[in-house]
DNA sequence: ATGAAAGCGCTAACAG
DNA sequence: CTGTTAGCGCTTTCAT
């Protein structure tokens, strides 16, 4: 910066400002020290910025896994949301693993970040610690949890499900299993399971049809793997809810390398509303939910926490939409 | 970390130490330290310790879009050869586009990362430039450009494509289709419609069924449309390359819907060996390009370069493996 | 509209 | 194994 300063004739002071957009700095300084910055190949350091302002510019988010389209739209809305505001996100990966999680968002708090995003509402006594302690707006998503750290962007997973076991049980259906979520690791997935369970109960049927796989993520090849077990040992089941469309649509697949009609034989459901269900033959009932909006609102409440800081944490609860394609009758 | 301090009975230096595991703390002050700061809530500063000693501990990384699995594999794959070296992932999207990609470029360079790794190899001048006075190990991926900035870890979009079209002529097509990679800001999917032509022109056939699609990402329903377009104005087209098999398989799926056997009637290929490929019947003939791979040899390099800062600037080039699949014959 | 002085919280360098 | 001193490259604060 001093060597822009000297090259433009002015104090270092005012090279600061103009990089900053500082409206007190005349348009001919700007422009000048612009110029003489990129003649010079001055990239302004951040780092020590950040240090003496106390501004990072970053929000911390963790996600799951960053292989996996309802997670990375999440992401995608914050960051549209984030842009304006000239915050970044600076992301990380817990693999589905409450432990990994409490390494990461130590790790993400020692970068100061201006807020945190977490996915899930369940973490280790120590991860709900830094949170709390970090002075930061703190926002739990994809769940609804019973004692929020701070402010919620989520819905219930086990009412989604419930909705969806409703659904299949108005047309007709009774002999109805469950794919995924017996890991317990993926806490999102055994909230999908405990809600299949209490809304079969709820209708007096059976609730003992759980294929369990194995850890997450659940995928293609894993819901394949299931619905053969399943078509091996309960070849009379009616329909399947699936933890995800990845799975529904590997459950699918397996039904048509056997021969077996979707949906006139089983009824297959799947969860996140991915592209592929909208898009597969026949094409995947399953429950969207708005994962982008997520995302979007969290960017919101960033906005209006980083503010007001004083203001009350808010919990928005949104309902996932039930989208009925040809995979059900 | 001189509350800290205080509360251990040393200096802050030796706090700083304790935290950077330095061998010359004896474990039972490394202890005491930790315990102290757990109690007090204290959190090491990254950004102060950035400052001081120049190393940020990040990697930048630029992909185009988040959501895009074979993408996302090349940052696991860089992520998990990067954190032994303790440096953790500073991540940017660039939305297919050059000038957001410079853009991008200079936000991340200005958080003084100590490598960066970017999608592609055709950026801006302002981008090539900035990237080349960085004073970092700079890698470019999924392509191999004619006039490298630094490292390369890559694989010849157009070769691979040509590949597949000798598959395909070997087993008895003459017209074949290429459907997407028109819009000039996917430079890979463009590289692999010009190797299609070439390729098709090699084997003396005629290279001028091409189905543009709109803007990337080309997904799913983008390959359903073509190859709707393609169905109704070519009936009689023998197979299709897909710039990737997600428009792959949107392609099958409109198939499907018309009644039109694959790979009966027409073959269908695609690009990139996504987990859909392996799992959809008729399952799909495709190219892997290693994705992972090339995250994983980015990170290598990276650990090279930092270690000897002086080394000459690798080209590791990929060879993309055929899958030959039941989509085409 | 511009500048001078001080300091953000840590660590390099050196000393013992 | 531990401590002292100085300073990383900016920005806050105050002054003009």
């Amino acid at each position: 910066m001093q060597d822009v300063a000297r090259v433009v004739g002015v104090s270092p002071m005012t090279v600061s400002r103009a990089f900053r957009n500082d409206a007190s700095v005349s348009e001919k300084t700007r422009e000048a020290v612009v110029k003489a910055a990129e003649d010079l190949g001055y990239v302004f350091d951040s780092t020590a910025s950040t240090l003496r302002s106390q501004r990072t510019g970053f929000v911390a988010v963790t996600i799951p896994s960053i292989n996996n389209a309802n997670f990375a739209d999440t992401v995608r809305g914050l960051s549209e949301g984030l842009k304006p505001q000239g915050l970044q996100i600076l992301l990380g990966y817990t693999d589905y693993d409450i432990h990994k999680e409490e390494a990461l968002i130590e790790q993400l708090l020692r970068r100061r970040p201006e807020a945190i995003v977490v996915t899930g509402g369940k973490h280790t006594d120590r991860a709900r610690r830094l949170l709390a302690n970090a002075g930061i707006p703190v926002i739990e998503t994809w769940d609804l949890p019973d004692h929020p750290i701070g402010h919620v962007v989520g819905f219930s997973n086990a009412q989604a499900v419930g909705e969806m076991v409703d659904h299949l049980v108005a047309r007709g259906a009774t002999r109805i299993a469950f794919i995924g979520g017996d890991a317990d690791r993926d806490t999102r997935g055994t909230d999908r399971r405990l809600g299949f369970i209490a809304a079969m109960q709820r209708h007096g049927l059976d609730a003992t049809r759980l294929v369990a796989v194995g850890a997450p993520p659940i995928s293609m090849r894993e819901g394949a793997l299931a619905m053969a077990g399943l078509l091996d040992s309960l070849p009379d089941t009616e329909a399947v809810i699936c933890v995800s469309d990845l799975s529904a649509f590997g459950a699918l697949s397996e039904c048509q390398r056997r021969g077996i009609a979707v949906p006139g034989q089983v009824s297959i459901a799947g969860f996140g509303d991915y592209e592929i269900a909208a898009t597969c033959v026949p094409d995947l009932t399953t429950l969207n939910p708005f994962p982008h909006d997520i995302g979007a609102k969290a960017a919101q409440i960033i906005a209006t926490a980083l503010a007001s800081p004083g203001c009350d944490a808010q919990c928005i609860k949104l309902a996932p939409k039930l989208i009925s394609r040809a995979s059900t009758r």
